[in-house]
DNA sequence: CTGAAAGCGCTTACAG
DNA sequence: CTGAAAGCGCTTACAG
């Protein structure tokens, strides 16, 4: 545990060059690592500084430099529980590459297409970037963040290619697992999905077709679902996939697939043996309910942090480690058996 | 849509002191509309300012008032899923008081005890002060904020009187559901509890306890469990709770009482009915379930206003609003009837 | 290799 | 009521 001791004296790097007999440029320079400096005068300032836990101001090295060591996390304000995860696990990834380059996260809830937050953070400039948390389509946030030159990352797939995002491969892990399901004997595969809005939503919709094109199977549309927001809608929609002969479904979310999980045994149908079912994202309660869900997992912290890492390489930051594309995983459990 | 037009100026201080042909003095005064300057001046000067849309640098002027214009908000890194609708809704409180004063939000994802990114947030000097969002008994945390002379509020209950902190009226809410529900003919009053260390626990026990004793009725130790985190340890205190003879069961939250749902439907017991069930923090999912479950209403984002709020006193801003206690709304639904 | 000086864009005693 | 000047704590050409 490290005590401050009281009446503990800030040091600037006045203080330092004065204490050192050397003069403030010399100092920065030793910390900074940039320009020539000898040897011998380094290592005097670095063990100084050591010594008496001197931590250069933020605030004024930023003034000076034209940069606030911020970036800024914009957030919807009206995301819905079932989407914690995903934020809280990007969150993470994103402040752990921000603070391993010294910088700090600073969030913003954005409303809708309200852009007034967004203006602000803008306006009073204290941070070098944002990064948006949720990819939608035609988004006046991005069309804002564009016109104002502003350096930012999408999270989600984006289709112009001016802007910078990391995704992940929701398409290929929609695809996968489909095409997994129509092997395993599933004949008519049916889909409950999520907001259409969103893009995540698009990707793995497409995934559901392509493993049909892919195989020559049809994909019956009348067994699609989408905007399966509560209980209410679930339900609807499974009785009606039941009535339709479905022998799988494929759920969008973990989210979704609690619900479906729920209407199938208000109905009585055993999962497995009566209906196979799946859902595009993991989570706790898929893995141990009974029986466990096959799903896909992604890893999110790991994308909250190349969102971070292609946002901080924007503004010149050299990355440490360097950054592998983003993956999945499908996990094969009981409820496709 | 605002639209910046490209190539556009940022004006200082400087500029707009030179194209008036005034101080910069002068026209520091007319922005923060501190020390005497005349009428006309003044809306001159505002005036440009509003036609040129001068915002001024954040950066700078925090230099210049030692001051950052920044609050922290220290989430703990491992929350579970089910802490995420308080957290979320802390959040935008904070966030909207914050930017309602013109403070951004930074988080920092901090990890039981360890200092480490607390002692960075620190060390950087880029927050006025801090937002505790989780008590914990003997926080080092907490302990660490204090040796640092950094101003900090804590959300929950805290007993060291020099800290300042806001809380739900955790102890009350609980005593009350409790009371109403032994009122209603309970006579054997069964507990399912959170994790031991948390403050919030604590108190929700003691209303456990005060509404019995309140009552002169007698505490059934045997049908208190806590630190129920999983569906195993839930279904094996129900379990318990019913073969103790217990009629019914207060879940000390919403995602406890979802656990309790579930294993009281395996065990094909009727709520209400069979055995009566009420949570001390209500969710949508308790509200749709059926039968819709009673349980206590807590106003979390303003809960968030409220910590932010104090926190801005103690740094010297004027609150806008004045802040009303904070209180609770218990909604008696078909689960005690 | 090192330093004096100007500058980042504000605020704030102090003097008038 | 208004302004010149110093200061907040850094960085960075520029000169030596």
């Amino acid at each position: 545990m490290i005590m401050e001791p009281k009446g503990k004296k800030v040091y600037t790097i006045d203080d330092i060059a004065r204490e050192l007999g050397v003069s403030k440029t010399t100092v920065s320079r030793a910390i900074s690592g940039k320009g020539r400096i000898g040897q011998t005068t380094r290592e005097k300032v670095l063990s100084f500084i050591e010594e008496h836990d001197y931590r250069p101001n933020v605030m004024a090295k930023g003034l000076a430099q034209r940069k606030t060591f911020n970036l800024a996390l914009l957030l919807p304000k009206d995301y819905a529980v079932t989407e914690f995860p995903f934020f809280k696990d990007c969150m993470q990834g994103i402040c752990e590459m921000a603070s391993s380059h010294d910088y700090d996260v600073i969030i913003s809830m954005i409303d809708g297409d309200d852009l007034s937050q967004l203006q602000r953070l803008e306006a009073n400039r204290k941070v070098d970037g944002m990064i948006l948390s949720r990819a939608v389509e035609h988004s006046k946030a991005q069309e804002y963040l564009k016109s104002c030159k502003e350096p930012f990352v999408v999270i989600g797939p984006e289709e112009d290619t001016q802007i910078v995002y990391v995704d992940n491969k929701n398409l290929e892990a929609s695809e996968e697992l489909a095409s997994i399901m129509l092997m395993k004997g599933v004949q008519k595969l049916a889909l409950l999905g999520g907001n259409e809005s969103f893009s995540v939503t698009k990707s793995r919709y497409q995934g559901y077709v392509q493993a049909h094109e892919k195989m020559g199977r049809q994909v019956h549309t009348e067994l699609i679902f989408m905007d399966c927001e509560n209980q209410l809608k679930v339900s609807g929609a499974v009785r009606q996939i039941l009535e339709a002969g479905a022998d799988g479904i494929l759920c969008m979310d973990d989210a979704i697939c609690t619900m479906c999980i729920e209407s199938l045994r208000e109905l009585k149908v055993q999962i497995s043996s009566g209906i196979r079912v799946a859902s595009l994202y993991d989570s706790k309660s898929l893995e141990y309910n009974n029986p466990p869900i096959t799903s896909v997992k992604f890893d999110t912290v790991r994308l909250g942090k190349m969102a971070a890492g292609k946002l901080l390489k924007m503004l010149g930051e050299e990355l440490q480690e360097d950054m592998q594309p983003l993956n999945y995983q499908v996990v094969l459990r009981e409820s496709t058996q």
